[in-house]
DNA sequence: CTCCTATTACTACACTTGTAGTGGTACTGT
DNA sequence: ACAGTACCACTACAAGTGTAGTAATAGGAG
């Protein structure tokens, strides 16, 4: 399953919020930070049509006149799919300096750096 | 500078092979197993031509009748911009659970291993 | 029961993307 | 010098995408 940027964005506040509705969607969207940029609520409808198309989400109920819809396919399932692309893509595969990357440039706190070093001595054991 | 999965492919090519030709990308292309999938020299050409119209390489010399080509932008550059869309995508901007799937579901041998635990502490103590 | 409004289903449209054909022509081998 | 070929610039086109308008209407407010 191939899903463009604005499905994916979709999607992931469906995983987070679901079940939920079309218009709910569109308030979280509207309020959440980080972007300016405001899309019509119709927008975000035509969005959660083609996602429902694509098999991507089911609707699951009504609230009202509006139509509740969840989630079908997974999280893991999408990224899955989308990991070894992008993992071409920047790294030729190669996911250690994939994994280096993001180590140098990301942002961590010891917490996080001991929990990714058990990771790695247990990966090592195994 | 946005670009598409398939200019994508064409400027990791180039990263690779610059500065070269657009038959030259081409035959890489063809060359390349993984991909059962061929693409004929004038598809490659139209890429190569919207790649520099968004400046993403540009001509530097010829070969015989062939335009030699160099990128412009650097691999850094673009994954820099790439990056930050994908994890909020699938890890909600968590780089700590990015790098973790990735510990955990990608081949690593030993010194792989060691190689990122030394990046973890030096990171630790920074 | 009636009216307003939130939603829906449908339609629209310009832009991007993958894919390639065409027609012209600068080299190259003989 | 001539022909053939490899390349180029340009054009084309269907599918997908972001973005939204419109017409109809079911439900809720009074």
């Amino acid at each position: 399953m191939k899903l463009s940027d604005f499905e994916m964005d979709i999607m992931q506040l469906l995983w987070q919020e679901e079940p939920c509705t079309a218009s709910q969607l569109h308030k979280v969207l509207l309020a959440d930070k980080q972007k300016d940029k405001k899309v019509a609520y119709t927008t975000v409808k035509t969005i959660v049509d083609r996602l429902e198309q694509k098999r991507a989400i089911e609707r699951c109920g009504h609230e009202g006149r509006a139509i509740v819809f969840r989630t079908i396919v997974t999280q893991d399932a999408l990224s899955e799919q989308a990991m070894p692309s992008f993992m071409q893509r920047f790294f030729k595969g190669n996911s250690r300096s994939l994994i280096a990357h993001f180590i140098k440039e990301e942002k961590l706190n010891d917490e996080d750096i001991e929990y990714l070093q058990t990771l790695l001595k247990n990966k090592k054991l195994d």
